[in-house]
DNA sequence: TGACCCCTGGCC
DNA sequence: GGCCAGGGGTCA
């Protein structure tokens, strides 16, 4: 379940797996994940060609093929890419790639909120979800001049405001509200009324929250683990805690809903 | 800005 | 059986 650290490892594994191999055939199946796209068009626009390059920008993928074809990729809320043996059965799995010499990249996608669109690849940057993306937070890491600048402008809680893709792109519920433990900053503050101190701590707290995660999913293996599946150990600071001893002070860790998410905090650390 | 929707599985 | 879930989009 993909923030920008999980989307970023997916292009190193394509990267690994994929680039530079020939795709035997290509498929897909009808539906959401695929939106208008014709299944049919899927196949025969991809199947004998060579992946060239990945790129990330946010939580979206650019894959470039032969120079000429491009497909947009999302993953949504459950969207993983995952490397199968020939013949092997991947539940829910949305589209596939057969490389030659018999391995298949999946993209798997249970809850169907992912997507998948061919674009020319010469215009993959300018597809409009690309160019209504602000500055990807580990490309273009933020620093206090940008966040004033960006932040300044909305008088939403600065919670909700670093979720939007358009302010800083690829942070999600988690690395938000582990940047903001990390920072000291309540995520109900209003956003143009942050300190400079607070934006200078936000700046930092942003970078370290995404190099952590990004640490924990490397290096790439067959297979691509998230940091939080179930069963797995919750690594996080404060995420998904509520009820628990806050880290650093003790103060119980609690949450609340904001924007129709949850959002957890330690209301001691946090102000 | 908030409510609701898209989907399915896992957990209590 | 009900609630929750890290994504985005639309609508009033």
């Amino acid at each position: 379940m993909p923030e920008l650290p999980e989307v970023e490892h997916a292009a190193r594994s394509l990267r690994a797996w994929m680039q530079g191999r020939c795709i035997v055939r290509a498929a897909a199946e009808r539906g959401r994940v695929l939106r208008d796209e014709d299944p049919r068009r899927f196949a025969r626009v991809l199947s004998g060609r060579t992946l060239e390059s990945v790129e990330r920008r946010g939580k979206y993928l650019l894959l470039i093929f032969d120079r000429e074809v491009g497909l947009l990729s999302h993953l949504g809320m459950t969207g993983k890419l995952v490397l199968r043996e020939a013949g092997e059965v991947e539940p829910y799995s949305r589209a596939r790639f057969e490389l030659q010499g018999g391995q298949v990249v999946h993209f798997r996608d249970p809850r169907k909120f992912g997507r998948l669109r061919l674009a020319p690849a010469r215009r993959l940057a300018q597809q409009p979800e690309i160019a209504a993306l602000g500055p990807d937070a580990w490309e273009e890491p933020p620093t206090l001049r940008s966040l004033s600048e960006s932040l300044g402008r909305t008088k939403r809680p600065v919670k909700l405001a670093l979720m939007d893709q358009s302010v800083i792109a690829g942070l999600g519920n988690i690395q938000v509200a582990e940047a903001l433990f990390r920072a000291h900053v309540s995520p109900r503050r209003r956003a143009d009324q942050l300190r400079p101190e607070e934006l200078g701590r936000l700046a930092t707290a942003i970078r370290e929250s995404l190099a952590f995660t990004l640490a924990r999913l490397t290096p790439v293996q067959g297979d691509v683990s998230y940091v939080e599946e179930p069963g797995a150990a919750n690594p996080f600071l404060i995420y998904g805690k509520a009820g628990e001893p806050c880290p650093l002070c003790g103060e119980k860790l609690r949450s609340f809903s904001q924007g129709g998410r949850t959002t957890h905090w330690c209301p001691r650390c946090q102000r």
